[in-house]
DNA sequence: TGTTCATCGTGATAGGTGTCACACTCTGAA
DNA sequence: TTCAGAGTGTGACACCTATCACGATGAACA
């Protein structure tokens, strides 16, 4: 795949040398791109598609930190990988994702060598950090009824739309919370016309 | 003040430049060390005391991320400081507080030069993330019993003693509750004898 | 000593959320 | 067409937590 221009800072070298170590892989939508207490071989780069980051609870619930879309990068694959260490969280492909992992035995050659990549590895961590920061803003200061508008205002971000073909039921997985709640949460929400629900579907208003 | 000892994989050459550039400053127990959206100039190291960063809500409630003691640094500062940005967190003295504030034009050529200080930074990075993980897995899945022996065995850890001074109404503030709640459930432990309650002082057992 | 103030204990109450139960609708596959 | 299953609507109820109210206790200080 045609992958530089989604990364348009980096130097003609280094994207010579990305080409020349890193593999491209692909996944379909729901395949689990990496999941907690794995180990990390390789920093993954977003071509195409989007990746839902979340916590998964031992004792059985998962909460939804952020998504990861084209030209995005793994942060916390950046961290690990420097360290060899396992993966504290899971990533699953929202829908068919394209993704390009570089070995980390190249990372630090490229953190020495290439301004851009250093550039860019600060702003991924910076970008998720912020997110990390907006997630417990969420969870620690609002209410249920905040928290799902929020997240549909993202869910509407990412994916460009304003019909958003998603059920109940995984609303409330990702908000760790239950279908019933999102139901009623909802419902009031078109009743103060902010959304219009369809079978599997919202509409924004 | 005598900080070497604090960071023994730094370099003679790196000690050196840090000794050379940085300024050294204290802060008083309860002083407001950083405000959310305040630009931030240097890189800080804690050489002594604690610093505790938390999150604020524009309509009144703080919670606490984590603690920062000697030998750490600020994820938060070191992101921003390489981009010239805002703070988007509280940093408090927690205690009298000794740090070393590394001006940020300083930083790309330490991340260049220096081996370890690229290490420290990722370990940083690395270090806060993960404790960002627990934070929100806390909050997100445990209820408030929970987070509050969670809270209590880190502020043990940080001070390490088990006899901890601190009033209920501080550790309904951390946790973004009600003294009330906090009381109630402290009540509870005491029963299970999980803790003896002194006034303005529990003893962990 | 007596006053003042922070701290703590505790009941009553209300709102938010999770859970159970059950009915209804829509869709896709047999 | 029929049927199973996923998605949705809704009431009843329980639990957790926030808030209000008020009193008791202990520490600091005049």
């Amino acid at each position: 795949m045609n992958w530089q221009q989604l990364f348009p800072q980096f130097e003609p070298d280094l994207i010579q040398l990305i080409e020349d170590n890193a593999v491209e892989r692909s996944f379909r939508a729901g395949d689990v791109i990496m999941r907690t207490g794995q180990y990390i071989k390789s920093t993954v780069l977003v071509l195409e598609g989007q990746i839902k980051i979340y916590r998964e609870n031992p004792d059985g619930g998962e909460f939804l930190m952020y998504y990861l879309g084209p030209g995005q990068a793994c942060a916390i694959s950046m961290i690990c990988a420097l360290q060899s260490q396992t993966s504290e969280i899971m990533a699953q492909a929202e829908e068919d994702t394209e993704v390009l992992m570089i070995p980390i035995q190249l990372m630090e050659d490229l953190m020495n060598k290439y301004k851009s990549w250093y550039q860019f590895v600060i702003q991924t961590y910076r970008g998720r950090f912020d997110e990390l920061l907006s997630v417990v803003d969420n969870i620690a200061f609002r209410n249920m009824d905040e928290r799902l508008e929020f997240y549909l205002k993202r869910y509407a971000d990412k994916s460009g739309k304003k019909m958003l073909e998603i059920s109940h039921q995984q609303i409330a997985d990702d908000l760790n919370s239950s279908r019933e709640v999102i139901s009623r949460l909802l419902k009031k929400m078109e009743q103060q016309s902010l959304v219009k629900l369809h079978r599997n579907m919202i509409e924004l208003a």
